[in-house]
DNA sequence: ATGAATAAGTTTCAAATGTAACCAATTTTC
DNA sequence: GAAAATTGGTTACATTTGAAACTTATTCAT
């Protein structure tokens, strides 16, 4: 015998509840590089490239699971202010390769830390491991959406 | 001389992950309720209306930790659409009680099990009790981000 | 090779969202 | 019990967002 109630309440319904949450968790994170002038999009990109210099902006799209048009504002705007350089993509002439520059990699290495200090006076609270088991579930989440998405 | 990556990964940034899954996993049942017209704002009014009528729009945007312009908004439209009724509320004029009208309840007795049965797509690729336990560290992960908030 | 189909990125436009100013009713305070 | 402060809700405005159209480069088929 299992549980069936036919109609279930908004607090258990998943999309929901990752909502609720996420929009609160980035809230409380968020102000660690607003206070830099950067949005949550030019955050990722930069994050993205810092990570692995050299890519493209599909590659940043399809990484982040980011708008193409979004991607695209990201850069232009990171590239106004002089944190990220494109460079010719000899395999492509319509692409170009992301690097940070100098004082992108700086404000990257400033951020970053920040953001997780923030992060973790969240994650200090949370049971020990729990931090841990919630990546690994959003991660099972992910794909099982994915999966459920093409059928 | 141990690895020590000061710097995370973007994908072991909570805020992130949290922010992809949950997008992701909107857009995967967000269709149930669009095809209907509704846009999430008012799915959410309708829902948390239809689980307790008589609420004040306070009283949504309190529940569901929405902004008040964008429930006054969603208020609005359901309304528009003849899915929920505003009646004077005797205890504070500002405000109005909210209830669903038979054709709002009717659309909420036919599309919540329609949401659910596509969220049960997802849940059902998950392992045994990954779910629920995703549910309670959520909580627990709200909680801990509303301590951190006010700190 | 050469034209058709596809892909990277940008631009345009319309819709959605949030902030701040606003109005009206209520509560507080003296 | 009236003025001040607060609160529920709406409006106006500025910003953000994504979908679709567009441009240029690349790939595919023949």
């Amino acid at each position: 015998m299992s549980k069936a109630p036919q109609i279930l309440k908004l607090d258990d319904f998943l999309p929901y509840r990752l909502s609720v949450v996420s929009n609160l968790v980035s809230r409380v994170i968020e102000e660690t590089y607003m206070e830099d002038g950067l949005k949550q999009a030019e955050w990722r990109v930069l994050a993205v490239v810092a990570e692995a210099p050299g890519r493209t902006q599909r590659d940043v799209a399809a990484r982040t699971r980011m708008d193409k048009v979004t991607v695209s504002r990201a850069v232009q705007a990171l590239s106004e202010k002089a944190l990220v350089t494109r460079a010719a993509n000899p395999a492509d002439g319509r692409s170009q390769l992301l690097t940070l520059t100098k004082t992108g990699d700086a404000m990257y290495q400033r951020i970053m830390p920040a953001a997780q200090a923030k992060a973790l006076t969240i994650w200090d609270r949370l049971p020990a491991g729990e931090g841990d088991a919630l990546f690994e579930t959003l991660a099972t989440v992910e794909a099982a959406a994915l999966a459920a998405a093409k059928e």
